[in-house]
DNA sequence: TATGAATGAGCCTTCATTCAT
DNA sequence: GATGAATGAAGGCTCATTCAT
């Protein structure tokens, strides 16, 4: 029984339960991962819990070991795909730019992503995600999500900076604003991810759409007495 | 056998088609108007087709002599919906008005009708309105009557006029833009449709987002050169 | 257009709508035997709504347009034993006869009956049947059964008769007295429905068990100043 | 590496064997202890493993490295109520305490123990207590318990007592009247157990009812010749 | 011995659609 | 045209038990 015999005990008893969180983590991260690629290809009402135990090799009961229900799982999924969204505008934007031009680096992330990673615009809408609850996470939950790994957060940031610096219509309030502002965003890039066919149909450019739209946004927002 | 009772029967062989035609269009109207209430009452997913039969007093195969699906049933109820939408959008316009003031008293018509009936909205959305194409209804159908029954046309007079005028920007095709404003609106009232919950949970006024969103995007829209 | 052209029409829907009620009814009972033959085979916990509709030769959803629940199903099992024992009662008991003795009638019938339909004591039990609530099933729906369609009526017609000829105990009211009754009969042959093989592993002879017991309870009941 | 240290290691190598049983036993009683409180609180068949196995802070392993099912641990937990039962009757009957009243005392104590311990019956019924052989547990150690640790024997002793006392009938062998007393006893206060709701749906009184029993089944074993 | 992640058969129920009458 | 009985695939979720560590 030495001191090294005990530390030893000790530092293996830590190291199981550090394993088994690393473990675990890592295991949800792939059912998210497996969830992600079913919903991609069969849709996600079309999707099964059963498709996605087995993408991802796993029992169907095992699922229900990392999460309480079918619809908690996709809610997640969606958390991720705010999450990426999220870097993407980070590294768009830069601290000293002006806030007009940040914003609309961001509409163009928005852009880029909504192009990239479509199949995340029809999670957030299934998942009620961008504003509503879900069975099984609770609100503050949400709200959290919402405010520290949502875009939000980088748009207010943007939008007070810009009324400070007399670029934005200061008549409104900044909470209100940037609200507005994401919704707009948000609301347009997933009514046309929705909608893919019918801008076929109508043989209309899907991203000059966007840019448009994120451009009508931007300039709505213009303080106009800034402008001459 | 009383000659009256002869002549109904000659005068019903007459008209024999013609009425069955009428009395199988107001049977439809009847389905639908049953389809909404329950729509409305149960929530669009928890309906099922009992249901319907039921509130239409009509046995359930009776249904598919009239439409080929639940599916189908739905999307009349939001082509419906269109129409009211857009027969509230033509009273609040006039030709001689300037472009920019019927664009906003289409918004104005616009929040009023998400407010008023908000079970459009879910209709709308569950029927993929607004965009998408539905199982057992063809694409002609659906362009079809996105041109002549929804706003979109209403909204692309006005942008064409606002363009021919010097007030919006013309540097953007009107169908693009058209279509651009159309899904902000849309695409917009949607969401907020969606997640009443989370805009009450963040203690924003609705009313006052709606408001600003739309000023936005009229203002987003203008000739920039315009302004001075 | 003759009278009797119309009154065939009337009579022939009347007709169907008497046949449908009539064939309704014919299929609940089928679905009722099926399910009877399943309980006794497999017994009640392991069958499953499958096991039934096959048995039926039905398809599964079928019985759902015939019984709420799985548990529902069992209940009006359960009744219809109810009933057959109440007949078999019926049967042995007359009118005119001394109330200890019909009710010694009675406990034969009883004994008759757990030992030719051994099942239905399964059943009763498990449906909670002589006595307690079943999802789905209104209490006063039970209440009624239990009146009308079980033995206990009849247990306290002879009771009340006896106490009135000063046979049995009357200081006791009549109700508690055939519930009590009621529950000794009903209690004592289903504890005993439930432990056959314990019976036998203690080499008793099920029927003398039955038969004391019935003595006994008559014998208990009897006004102790008859006794000379 | 004091003294101390090493001889308690010596002393534990030493009784480490009987350690190990105490040790092992109380493991059990305290599996036995949460199993009956989650029981209580949830319903049998509502309770799963990972409950028990949570109310007793063990992994849901360890408990199948002291029983060998679920329903073995239901099965102990209904040995130890009836032991409990038994020590109940125990206290209230003596020696030299005639038989007919020794009798009556031990219903006044089932009574007792039915509504102090209900949760006990809940677990009788369902671990099929009281007479069937669940799996898992062999055919010699039901009988075992049924005579040693059941109230049965005691029922016993006094039904030979008072049969030699000329109190009870003697035309009816004490094995087979000791086992209909005590199936009497018991499937009555079962029954009464599992319909508590029916009991106050008729507005019957609950004590009454039991009293009436009890005194019902006594008088009902009396030899007829002894009352005068 | 203790653990708890993994398992997967199994269950009840729903419901859009069909079709014989 | 009207009806509603029949269908059966499909789906989310549970949970006793096993087993590698």
């Amino acid at each position: 029984m030495t001191d090294s015999h005990y530390l030893t005990y000790i530092h293996s008893t830590m190291g199981t339960t550090e394993r088994r969180a690393r473990e675990r983590k890592k295991r949800r991260e792939e059912i998210l991962n497996a969830a992600e690629k079913v919903f991609a290809r069969k849709g996600i009402t079309s999707t099964t819990i059963d498709d996605i135990a087995t993408e991802a090799e796993l029992g169907k009961g095992t699922l229900y070991n990392y999460f309480p229900s079918k619809e908690a799982i996709l809610w997640h999924c969606a958390v991720r795909g705010m999450q990426k969204l999220r870097l993407l505008i980070e590294k768009k934007i830069s601290a000293g730019e002006e806030a007009a031009k940040n914003l609309m680096q961001m509409a163009r992330a928005f852009i880029a992503f909504s192009s990239a990673e479509r199949d995340y615009f029809n999670i957030f809408l299934h998942a009620g995600m961008g504003f509503s609850i879900p069975a099984g996470i609770t609100e503050s939950e949400v709200k959290e999500v919402f405010e520290k790994e949502s875009p939000y957060g980088l748009i207010r940031n943007e939008l007070t900076e810009g009324q400070r610096a007399g670029i934005f219509r200061a008549d409104i309030d900044a909470g209100v604003l940037s609200h507005a502002v994401w919704l707009q965003f948000y609301g347009f890039m997933q009514i046309l991810s929705l909608n893919s066919e019918m801008v076929e149909a109508f043989r209309l450019n899907h991203n000059e759409l966007i840019e448009v739209n994120m451009q009508t946004i931007i300039n709505g927002i213009r303080d106009e007495k800034s402008c001459h």
